[in-house]
DNA sequence: AAATATACCTTGACAGGTGAGGTATTATAT
DNA sequence: ATATAATACCTCACCTGTCAAGGTATATTT
């Protein structure tokens, strides 16, 4: 695992739920547009999110269905449930929290024992 | 493990580093520390910590020997190498990255596909 | 016909974190 | 005196999220 996945694990839920905010999407979709949003930096390994929208889905977090597209791969929809906005605004509020905290852990100004 | 201990996961190592940066100290000193700067909010387990200290020596990050006290416990203290304090430059550097990286993911303004 | 892109999924292994257990010394409260 | 708490170290089995490697299927491009 790189270092950069070794930072931003646990926050994949919050990055997929973010993107269900702006209208149901599917896996593929999903991680397209976050290899865009980052211009390449970053993507989801695809057991990853796999893993992560099934976890979502059992935690109630977010609902799916089968897409009925008349041509091309199947795609399976994702949707965020009201408990899934909920737990995202928690998430939101907890991720703040975290870096402040580690930030505040390697200020250098520590008048410290 | 609690959820704001997920998201600091991955940042135990540039943590202890930042403390040692500012001089030799030993286990249970450094999550004292800790406890004071967060003052109460964070605080790393001793199995995390401990881990954390093998595997830093182990990667010869940082150094150790054992304290000369005449009273109480005894103390092993760790000093951090040239590596190490490479190595913490680096994981800062990680850090920034990944920190904006997961903001730019659930941005809101998702000029989004 | 082969390669690439789209699209889904599972399994075994790995790494960091941690609960629960242990050892030993010293200080404090009963 | 003695029990409790604080200081100080350590290990092991387990949990969780990640991911490499494998698989299936359709459509498009070379």
């Amino acid at each position: 695992m790189s270092i950069a996945s070794e930072l931003i694990r646990g926050n994949t839920d919050m990055i997929i739920l973010s993107h269900l905010l702006l209208g149901d999407s599917y896996g593929y979709n999903i991680n397209k547009s976050i290899l865009l949003k980052t211009k390449g930096l970053y993507e989801l390994k695809e057991a990853t999110l796999y893993t992560a929208v099934k976890r979502l889905e059992e935690n109630g977090l977010i609902n799916s269905y089968w897409g009925d597209e008349n041509t091309g791969a199947r795609r399976r929809y994702y949707s965020i449930t009201s408990e899934g906005r909920q737990a995202y605004v928690n998430m939101l509020s907890e991720w703040e929290n975290a870096k402040n905290l580690i930030d505040l852990l390697i200020k250098e100004d520590n008048t410290n024992a």
